[in-house]
Order: structure tokens, then sequence, then C-alpha cells
RNA sequence: CGGGACGUGGCGCAGCUUGGUAGCGCGCAGCGUUCGGGACGCUGAGGUCGCGGGUUCGAAUCCCGCCGUCCCGACCA
């Protein structure tokens, strides 16, 4: 491609409206343009890198069994009522309407087409497994895109749905695909880990995430700072603290006018918040569930969503409080009766003498300790991670990292294929539903994240496998250069390497800084400086190291040099 | 959805407080000089000042409404 004839429109100045690196290098280097929040127009230099991208999802996904198709990104509503999803998502889905007032949605992922696909093949337990993938757009009505490419209505996802007779086969298939996203994250040269994250509400079912290391990223993850542990912030179970001895105080109650939350209690007693005991109220599918925590640390609602499933977890609202005769803002786990279930987190046995409500307005009790004066029902992992925990299995101390999750790979087991009827004919002659995995990466978003680990003060530094051009051959000067730049353009052509001839009249510096901003992994310089001697300069963008080389064996030397590229 | 900020040639901004018919830098076009790290000079094109309403002799500027974009937040006793 000559620089002369490509559309790349790159930006002197930061775009206003882009913060992170990212967006501002993705925008300033032309590899993207915004049309609306959200939504990006990718310009040829970004459909490059997005294809190149694909290629690796495309060998990584065939090369475990999966097979690639193609689904419709317009879709109708029925299946999504029927899965629930029609309600649950919300304002989340786009939809819209057809001629003759049919609902329809765009597509935010689809197992509501994959699964009434796959089973309308009717299909025996020896066509099993099958494992199908896509590369399409989809369509999410964020309620803040953000972040560029990081947070869009509009993105590239590489979704696969694998379809397996029971468990055993879906572990396997899961095996499968946790592989390839391995090796597909290896080479794209991607910082990141991989941790098991939350099931949350659909309970159960196996996940993990793949999370590429950036200090923008949303989506937090646990670390040891010996390297042995790493977990999803809403899983991560820190380790419990030394119980305390036996009780040392009488239970006496006190009035604590005005005092209904834990901060307002503990500035009017002159405590630390540590000092007293949180009792939360849930309403678990009807019944009444008590969680203690230590006062200076959340419920993790995410944990107690596992926990209870499948029951609903919901926090208590004015009514419930009033109806089932709780005091808000006083609730002690004191005379509770027989039907409310109380748990409490493995942290309140670090501690004994609790201050807490008394379970009447203005009133708290003070002394109150397990056993004597409250039971325990369930001890459980319920609260929330917190800086400054230590690791569960070597007591390190854990911090939190911030990331992009790029893979998230996800074990449903028959929760679509049991509403949607998709079932195949086992062995027996009877119709079980299909056990599922469903397995999605960004493809967008590592163009995203790759931007955020691999950029300078100079702009983008691909890594070799996601440039969108491998080398730029830069004229210097004009004569004899330009005639040398093309001839060692065509060269790298002949040997396949994707080259890009800055044959543009412009001056050299435009040239280098853009070559710069752009990010080609190695950069030929053609000028009359070094062709007095017969030489050129090659750059390694990754570096930044310079080096001369013969004229004649320029090709060669960028195509050296290029190979030792990250 | 709540809070905050911002919408002025393609991009980045000033002008608005105190109303008087729009300006700077970059980019773009032409000519000349220059030519290995974002050159210089001259000339030129390009703007419904987000949209609608109002106030006024007169609105980019003041008032009201709407739209758009960005940032922060979304829940615990």
């Amino acid at each position: 491609m000559r620089a002369s004839q490509l559309f790349a429109p790159t930006l002197r100045e930061d775009p206003a409206e882009a913060d992170i690196a990212s967006h501002r290098l993705l925008l300033r280097a032309g590899f993207i343009r915004q049309l609306m929040a959200g939504v990006y127009t990718t310009l040829p230099l970004g459909l490059r890198t997005i294809r190149r991208i694909e290629a690796i999802v495309r060998e990584e996904m065939d090369a475990a069994g999966a097979q690639e198709l193609r689904m419709p990104i317009v879709l109708p509503a029925e299946p999504w009522r029927a899965t629930g999803r029609w309600e649950l998502y919300g304002e989340l889905l786009f939809r819209l309407r057809d001629r003759h007032g049919r609902d329809l949605l765009l597509g935010p992922t689809e197992e509501e087409v994959v699964t009434p696909l796959v089973a309308s093949a009717s299909c025996s337990y020896r066509d099993l497994p099958v494992n199908l993938y896509q590369i399409e757009w989809k369509y999410r009505d964020e309620y803040r895109p953000r972040f560029g490419l990081l947070r869009g209505r509009e993105f590239l996802m590489k979704d696969a749905y694998s379809f397996d007779r029971d468990q055993a086969g879906l572990e396997r298939s899961y095996a499968a695909m946790y592989e390839a996203y391995r090796r597909v994250f290896e080479r794209c040269r991607l910082d990141h880990v991989i941790v098991e994250a939350d099931p949350g509400q659909i309970g159960g079912g196996i996940n993990h995430e793949f999370m590429a290391r950036a200090e923008v990223g949303e989506d937090l993850f646990v670390e040891c700072e010996h390297g042995d542990y790493l977990a999803d912030t809403e899983a991560a179970r820190p380790m419990p603290p030394e119980p305390a001895g036996e009780p040392t105080e009488p239970l006496q109650v006190l009035d604590t006018p005005d005092t209904p939350t834990i901060e307002s209690l503990a500035r009017f007693l002159g405590v630390e918040a540590a000092r007293t005991l949180k009792c939360v109220l849930f309403d678990v599918g009807g019944r009444t569930v008590a969680v203690l925590v230590p006062g200076d640390r959340e419920v993790s609602q995410t944990k107690l969503d596992k926990l209870m499933f499948p029951e609903i977890v919901r926090p208590f609202d004015e009514e419930d409080f009033d109806r089932r005769g709780f005091v808000k803002g006083y609730v002690g786990p004191q005379g509770f009766e027989d039907d409310v279930v109380v748990v409490a987190d493995h942290t309140v046995r670090g501690g004994r003498d609790w201050i807490t409500g008394a379970n009447e307005p203005d009133r708290h009790v003070r002394g109150a300790n397990v056993g004597r004066d409250f039971r325990v029902d369930r001890w459980e992992d319920v609260v929330a991670f917190r800086e400054g925990d230590r690791c569960p299995i070597d007591g390190g101390s854990l911090r939190v990292g911030r990331s992009i999750v790029v893979g998230h790979i996800y074990q449903l087991g028959t929760k679509y294929s049991e509403p949607l009827g998709a079932t195949f004919v086992d062995e027996d002659g009877t119709p079980r539903p299909f056990v599922m995995g469903c397995y999605g990466i960004g493809i967008s978003r590592i163009v995203a994240a790759a931007a955020e680990q691999y950029h300078d003060e100079l702009g983008l530094r691909w890594p070799r496998a996601l440039a969108p051009f491998d080398v730029v051959v830069i004229a210097a000067t004009a004569g004899d250069a330009t005639h040398e730049a093309e001839r060692i353009y065509e060269e790298l052509r002949s040997r396949g390497i994707d080259a890009v001839l800055d044959d543009r009249d412009e001056r050299a510096g435009v040239k280098f800084a853009d070559a710069d901003l752009i990010g080609y992994p190695v950069q030929v310089v053609v000028g009359a400086r070094g062709l007095a001697e017969q030489q050129v300069d090659l750059k390694l963008r990754a570096t930044g190291q310079r080096t001369r080389e013969r004229l004649d064996e320029a090709a060669q030397a960028a195509a050296d040099l290029l190979e030792a590229a990250p």
C-alpha cells in the first residue's frame, strides 16, 4: 500500500472527546472515527488490525474444533421472550419493530438464535459435540458507553456455543476453548490474567474471565503479592481472622439517639466502625435472611446470590422493615425469631463484645456475643473484598488490579436449551436438552486493550501480530531515495510482508511522526544521507532501537528485524 | 437515570461576564523558497456560532425549552 493512496487521516492534536490513551491514539492515528456515542467507523488501518485479530481467533477456534457460521443481527423477539431476556435485559436491548408491528431486536449475543438452530437439526447424541462460532457485530444500548472502543454500543465479538450430551462433554468442550483462548491472548501479546469469575445469578456454572491488565480497565481482580492467588473481586475469599476469645462484657442497652448508620453510631460512641456488628436484612424467596459482617465491611450481594441460588436475593426495602417489624438502622441479631436465617461471615469470628442494634429506635446494645446473645445458623463467606485483606493461601497481602475483560467463557448447562426446548435424542431414545457452553472474545475491545498496553508518548506501538502493516518504507528525501524506497518496498511485498511505502509529498519529519503515531513495527528510512554510503536506516518501533544496513540488503534486514520484533 | 462540564470553518481553541453583524493556531488550495524528526512567506477557500422559541432596534453573547458529546456516579442499615 502506498501512503499516498491510504485513507489514514491522522490528527496533529488530541481530540477533545478522548481521555484515555487508546481512545485518543486510535482517533489520532486514523484507526477509528466516532459517529455517535459508543459507535465508531472503523477506518482502513483499524480494519486491518481487526482482521489480524480475527485471523488469530479463527485459526485457534478452527484448531479447537469449532466451526464458523454467520447468524443474523436483526432478530425476532419470540425466543428472547422464551428465555426471559426480553424482559431481563430491559433497556440494554436495541429494540425495533418491522412494518407489520412485529417486535425485533439487534443481537447483543446469540444464544437465542444458535440454540434453536442446532435443535432444528434433529440431533442424535451421536452428532455431539457441536461447537459453532461467528465473528459479528453486537449491539447493546449501554447506559453509559465510554472510553472509545472499550465500552461501545456496537462492538465486534467472536461468540462460540458448544452443545454437548452431558456435563462431562461440556467440560471437555470448555477445556478446549479455555486452551484456545490462552493461545489467542498469547498470540495477541496481551499481558493478561485468567480468573475464575463469579457465576452470579446464573448460579453454579463455572466461568472464566480473560482480563488484559490496564490501568484504565473497569474490571477489577484480586491478586496476591506472591502471585499464588488470583480471583474476581466479587469472588475473592480473604483469609479469615484469628478467632476472638471468650466474651468479657455483659449485654447492655445503650441510648444512641439518631444513629441509624454505622458511621453515625461509631462517631456518637467514639469507637472504631470495626467494633460494631452490621446486620443486613434480605428477602430470600420470601424468607428473612440476616447477614452479619463487621461494621467496617460490606456484604457482597454477589456472594449471597450465589450462596442462595436458585432463590432470589433482594435487599429489604422500607416496606419489608415495616411489615416484618424490624427497625431500620437499629437491627441486631439478638432475639431473632426462628424463621430468620442468620448468616455470619467468617470475619465475625474475629470479634467479640459487639456493638449492634437493639431492635428499637435510637438504641443499640454493647457486649453482644455469638452463642451467648445471638445464634448463627450458617458461617459463610459473604464479605466483600477490601484492600488489605490477606491471601487465603499464604496470607500474603492482596491487591486489586484493574483490567479490561477481553474474553469470557461460560458453562451454561441447560439454561437456554431448556426454555427453548432444544433437545437431542439420547441413546435411550428420549429427548434431552443440550448441555451448553458459550465463549466470547471482544475483538474490537482487544484493539483498545492492546493500544492501552502498547503505546508511548509518540503514539501506538503495535505488537507485530496486531499491527495494520508490518513495515513502513519511508522515502525521506526526493530523487534516488524515492526509487530505492520503491525497490525495497516491492522486494518486501514479494516476500509476503505487508509493507507501506510512504511516498507522500511530505517532509521527512511528517512521515516519521506519522510512522511513530500509527505504530508500524519496523521503519525503513531511505534518504540521501544514508544513500551516500549505500546504506539505509532501520528502526524498531517497540524499542526505538536504530540500526544501519547495506542498501542492497535492506529488505532482508527489515524482514529479520520484523522477525525479531515482539 | 442522577450530578458536573462542554457544543463557534475539517481539528484544537478564543470571543460570551459588559449584546453592535466572528477571530487565532493547525489543516486544506494556489504560487515561491525549503527538504532526514510535524518548515517559511504571500495569496485564497471554508462558519445556519448544536436546534427551536423568547427578550431587544440589534443575539455567538441575555432568558426558556430541546438535542448532542464527554466525565463522575448508580445499591447496604
